[in-house]
DNA sequence: TCCATTTAGTGGCATATACCACTTTCTTCG
DNA sequence: CGAAGAAAGTGGTATATGCCACTAAATGGA
């Protein structure tokens, strides 16, 4: 009844990493939505509290993200004065990022919450499986897309 | 030399995924470029291609994606002529969806440059690989994270 | 028949992300 | 040293997405 012949529907590798993610961002969002923070927000926090105050061209290599998009997620952190940023006194033109007080206690608060989502989605899907996955994953992100095809040289 | 005490740098399934995704969005992106077309917008105009003029209900719940978010994204595709809606004659809140020609047109010039990606990208990851992390991303997709947890009932 | 409920969308608001054009700082070199 | 070029961020603009409050239309009873 469904459909049997939708072949390109689950075929895209884009489209099926997209819809996945859409899904597993809303439980964790709902899981993490007690803290005030959502699991972007939350994994982001991690990221800084993880760097040595790290400079924000750190963060976005590491997270894979544009710099100037992690600029925009940066401010509403800032503003709810979870994060600050200083300048580096050796390059004045790397800024750097750390938790405040009250960030350290968020993401406390919120790495909580983030584990109990984690339990929960590994004893769905197998923590064996979701290593597996994650291994794919981030070979994914660690592709390097740039120009080593269509080189018809040398 | 980089780094190797960064546990859970790599540990959050949720955000293995969003890296995954902002890095194929990337190259999908890249590569559908030429078409003027976002790959979501390639996506969604090949979603919208392949049912019978659904309604955005049917195709929001096929992409998994929040009814009001596919309005939004919509938008742009109606601005641009590739899209038009129309309301369904038997129920006036239903609100049907179809390509106009020019989005046909579009949609095949988008689907021609999608395919290089595709082959590109099972190129380098190999093609048995990609339908394995398909098939893991659809099982994904396709969970109930509702309350069958914490139910200790039976 | 009429009202309470459910279903389908809309609009507003907020975050997530990207790209591009700049500005400020460094770095490199001649 | 001084100018060309690289590196790090900022701001603006646009799409991607989600939630919430609300409206309109259809449904299910009492």
């Amino acid at each position: 009844m469904t459909q049997a012949a939708l072949p390109g529907l689950t075929l895209c590798n884009n489209a099926s990493l997209r819809r996945a993610t859409r899904k597993l961002g809303q439980f964790y969002d709902d899981m993490i939505a007690p803290s005030g923070l959502k699991a972007t927000q939350q994994g982001l926090l991690y990221q800084i509290h993880i760097g040595d105050e790290p400079a924000m061209s750190a963060i976005a290599a590491a997270l894979i993200m544009d710099l100037s998009a992690l600029g925009h997620t940066l401010k509403p952190l800032i503003r709810d004065g979870y994060v600050e940023t200083f300048a580096d006194p050796d390059d004045r033109r790397i800024k750097r990022v750390r938790l405040t007080p009250q960030g350290l206690v968020k993401l406390d608060e919120a790495m909580k919450l983030w584990s109990l989502a984690q339990q929960r989605f590994e004893a769905m899907v197998g923590k064996d499986e979701a290593a597996r996955l994650r291994a794919a994953l981030d070979d994914i992100a660690a592709l390097d897309f740039d120009k080593p095809f269509a080189a018809p040289s040398r």
